[in-house]
RNA sequence: GGAAGUUUAGCUCAGCUGGGAGAGCAUCUGCCUUACAAGCAGAGGGUCAUAGGUUCGAGUCCUAUAACUUCCACCA
């Protein structure tokens, strides 16, 4: 047999175990009628991306349930896939060939998506590899991209349908627009952010008079598309003005003061500009009073020629030059600082601006209503559940969302124009002849759709949808969805309202939300900051398992987590302590022909002990995995891995493994080994390197613990009652420990033991582990504590009471204050229990276990105080 | 303006349907005990944010308050 190393080191075997694992199949899913399917669609990663904390807590979380899952024997399919990121791609893409000294506009189209082709074939991949390194188990055989051949078919289809629905329309309305971008965004790709700006105070004559109305804006630049000035109708202060004209600066148009109620008469001066073309309430005020709209910029931010002489200028130099000349011509009455918030590209931070355009909606309040029922009605379930409200917060009040994108990277709309006669077409495939007019003089629509329209398809376009496949048959509707909650408005809400609306079913069973990996100060990981950790350097640090376990334990369901390196050091010593109780019972076990079967083995009182701790431990983590507790299934085992099993049950089978008895020596070599390969089954979702490359050293294992069947919880196994026994021993070795070190009693002095106790049995069987573990050269029953002369320092503890004659070792002083605190400690515990029994409603109204064990510890208490009130005499 | 979350040991955080406050790190003491010093044994340390309420019993449920975080809406 192949020896282990001493020390855990994953770089020596990471890799060759993922090789392995591929090479064996291991991740590959299988249309299986006679298992139970389970389905994860992992959440696509950009092509641009590079990944990051994020991307590892959701792989890993993904992987452990994937993992879980296959283990206990369903058949398992993890979607990997990427997404094509219309808008961070063609960024990318643009930038290089600025670099190149070339531009999309030069190189057309055509030439445009060659190259973007290119480099999605020659960079789009390495996000892929390293997920790898995390030891994601996906299906790599069926990798898919969004832009796809089978993904964009269900673009097409799903675009299709809606469209002859009349749930997309093409319009005229206020959007987002991203000048740097030069794009159209949705209302969920901005995000607000309260920035410092200015209230500049203009005056407006009005016609006729010799009087102004002030008006307040935090844009001076729009008020060259102004139409209107509205007032509220109630407003005395302008109601003479309603109804006249007032002369526009700086242009020669002459506008209207309108009385609508949307102005709040308290806020400003009460009297608002209306700019129609650029805000979306004036763009609502605009329609109730019949208002033009005027649209002052361009594409690219700057002004156009409705903006007469500053025509050509960015918008903020125009703002500047606006503000100079009507403070030249008087017109400026004041400004004072203000802080608002604005809207910025979430792609680019660019401020965004509003502004009237022509664009591709979904109508959302039809598809919204039953995304919201299924989750009420409970057909897909949030875990925690505190996420649905967030979820029914956005789809309650959601708005048609623009679909339509002013670039070259995506799927493109699916819609052709007949030059000839105007005819608008929307088909599932490409058009060439106009079927109205049979015209051959037709042309696509030049945009192309939100990258978030074909990720909304993703848990059914993956499978082949709208071909009824074996795969969309079987794996459809998927088990778990597994995101962050910052994806919610984005990606969840959209793909259910879409896989109800395509499929009649709900994409996911459960969503399972997570938070953010955060750093060590608690602050978001962000470029900016560049606060950001590598994982990738972490795991070449210290492996992709530390990294794992690190990610998950102590961290509750939905709620952010901070990244330390401290952390992944804890998770990295565990793992070396596994290895470590490996290599123990591997030697041990040498050439000794034993395996982990414990069917007909003489089982000693620590055997059964620790048996019992196992399947206790089996039974919480497969409850915890089940409800998506990771966090604490990774407490529990490494809780029983750690203390129960290291620092116990290997400690106590020393003392047989270096005995003479060989009966005794090969029952404990197969508890040893029992108990190891089913820890490392547990553990194996959360480290599965480690434990794949111990797995493959055990005697008599087959295969590999990837595809090995998870632990079960067998009564057979429970052995309560002798697992309660036991704690009485571990509680004796504890309180002579805690006496030897008390009194400064070098550990390595061995020395005599007087019990009173009851439970000579328990403690005969147990003998030479008392003995090995707590530093005893000798156990001697006793009638009382006088056996054990007057230099002796006793403690009661479950089994009796303990002396220990210390000699010289004592002091009298100090052993009087150890039982005086001991023996305040057991007063304050009879306090509390009477609080409870002389309480006359605890005792009829709480259960009568609860009554019935409060009593037992009472005498339990009483008989304690007696015996070390005894012993504080005696001294 | 609306919503959600957080507040527990020095630090980072667990604590499931209410029934004697936990872990890791840090600190202190003692140990190289032939798997592991990435370790072992032991110890100290908490008015569970505050105030009420429900209950025999509240870290846990309810109400209010405070502080912090986040999301959404938005007043030009």
């Amino acid at each position: 047999m192949k020896e282990m190393q001493t020390a855990y080191d994953p770089k020596e075997f990471e890799e060759r175990v993922y090789r392995a694992w591929m090479k064996s199949g291991a991740f590959q899913a299988h249309i299986d009628p006679s298992k139970a399917p389970f389905t994860i669609m992992m959440p696509p990663p950009n092509i641009t991306g590079q990944l990051h904390m994020g991307h590892a807590m959701d792989e890993t979380m993904q992987d452990i349930v994937v993992r879980f899952k296959r283990m206990q024997g369903y058949s398992v399919l993890w979607q990997p896939g990427t997404d094509h990121a219309s808008l961070a791609t063609e960024h990318k893409i643009v930038e290089k060939m600025r670099e190149e000294g070339t531009s999309k506009e030069e190189l057309g189209r055509e030439e445009f998506l060659r190259r973007a082709w290119e480099w999605k074939e020659q960079y789009g991949g390495k996000i892929v590899e390293q997920l790898k390194k995390l030891g994601s188990s996906c299906d790599w055989s069926r990798l898919a991209f969004t832009m796809d051949e089978t993904c964009s078919r269900a673009v097409r289809e799903a675009f299709f349908r809606l469209y002859h629905k009349g749930l997309i329309y093409r319009g005229s309305r206020i959007i987002n627009w991203c000048p740097d971008c030069k794009t159209a965004l949705s209302d969920e790709e901005v995000a607000y952010s309260e920035d410092a700006g200015y209230f500049w105070y203009f005056n407006y004559p009005v016609d006729g008079t010799d009087e102004y109305i002030t008006i307040a804006t935090t844009r001076p630049e729009t008020m060259l598309g102004d139409t209107a000035v509205a007032v509220h109708p109630a407003d005395a202060r302008y109601s003479r003005f309603v109804g006249k004209t007032l002369s526009l600066p700086l242009t020669d148009r002459k506008i209207p003061v309108v009385a609508d109620e949307y102005v709040e008469p308290e806020f400003g001066t009460g009297a608002v500009k209306i700019t129609p073309a650029h805000d979306p309430n004036d763009f609502a005020v605009g329609l109730r009073h019949d208002l033009p709209m005027i649209r002052i910029l361009n594409d690219d931010g700057t002004i156009n020629e409705a903006g007469g002489k500053f025509a050509g200028l960015d918008r903020y130099e125009a703002r500047k030059q606006i503000v100079e000349e009507m403070k030249s011509l008087g017109l400026l009455v004041k400004i004072e600082a203000h802080t608002h918030n604005v809207g910025h590209c979430h792609r680019c931070n660019a401020t965004v601006e509003p502004l009237v355009s022509k664009q591709w909606f979904v109508k959302m309040a039809p598809l919204a209503k039953p995304a919201i029922d299924a989750v009420v009605k409970n057909k897909t379930k949030f875990t925690p559940d505190r996420f649905a409200k967030i979820y029914y917060n956005w789809l309650e009040n959601i708005r048609d969302w623009c679909i339509s994108r002013q670039l070259w990277w995506g799927h493109r709309i699916p819609v052709w124009y007949c030059d000839d006669c105007g005819a608008e077409i929307c088909a599932r495939e490409d058009v060439t002849v106009c079927p109205k007019c049979g015209s051959v003089h037709l042309k696509q629509d030049d945009d192309v759709l939100d990258t978030w329209f074909s990720s909304a398809l993703w848990p059914f376009s993956t499978l082949g949808w709208p071909e009824e496949t074996p795969e969309y048959k079987y794996f459809y509707p998927t088990d778990v969805l597994v995101t962050g909650y910052d994806i919610i408005p984005f990606w969840v809400m959209r793909m259910m309202f879409s896989g109800l609306r395509y499929t009649g079913k709900v994409p996911f069973r459960d969503v399972l939300i997570h938070g953010l990996v955060r750093d060590e100060q608690g602050r978001k990981m962000s470029k900016s900051l560049g606060n950001g950790i590598d994982p990738l350097k972490v795991i070449e640090k210290y492996g992709a398992d530390s990294l794992r376990l690190s990610l998950v334990t102590g961290v509750a369901p939905g709620n952010d987590t901070r990244f330390t390196e401290g952390k992944v050091e804890a998770a990295r010593n565990f793992i070396n302590k596994i290895w470590n109780a490996a290599r123990f019972v591997l030697m041990n076990v040498k050439d000794a022909d034993v395996t982990a079967d414990i069917t007909g083995i003489k089982l000693q009182p620590a055997d059964r002990y620790i048996i019992s701790r196992l399947m206790t431990t089996i039974r919480e983590t497969t409850l915890a995995l089940q409800k998506f507790d990771l966090g604490i299934a990774a407490d529990k085992l490494t809780d029983f891995a750690w203390s129960d099993f290291c620092d116990w049950y290997i400690e106590l089978s020393k003392s047989t493994l270096y005995g003479g008895d060989t009966e005794k020596k090969r029952s404990t070599l197969c508890v040893l080994l029992f108990v190891l390969e089913n820890t490392l089954k547990l553990l194996h979702p959360f480290i599965p390197f480690v434990t794949e490359e111990i797995y493959g050293y055990l005697p008599g294992t087959k295969g590999q613990i990837i595809t090995a069947e998870y632990p079960r919880y067998n009564t057979k196994y429970a052995y309560r009652s002798d697992a309660k026994a036991f704690e009485g021993v571990i509680d004796l070795i504890k309180a002579v420990r805690a006496i030897k070190v008390s009194v400064n009693c070098p550990p390595s002095k061995k020395t005599h033991l007087y019990i009173v106790t009851e439970s000579k049995r328990l403690i005969t069987a147990n003998k030479t582990s008392i003995l090995r573990l707590a530093g005893l050269s000798d156990i001697e029953f006793a009638a009382s504590g006088a056996e054990a002369g007057s230099r002796a320092v006793s403690q009661v503890c479950e089994l009796g009471q303990i002396f220990i004659p210390l000699g010289e070792l004592v002091n009298i002083e100090e052993e009087r204050a150890r039982l005086q605190k001991e023996l305040d400690r057991v007063i304050a515990e009879i306090a509390r229990s009477d609080g409870k029994l002389l309480n006359n409603n605890f005792l009829t109204k709480a259960p009568k276990k609860l009554v019935e064990e409060e009593r037992a510890k009472r005498e339990k208490y009483l008989d304690m105080k007696e015996k070390i009130e005894a012993q504080l005499k005696s001294l």
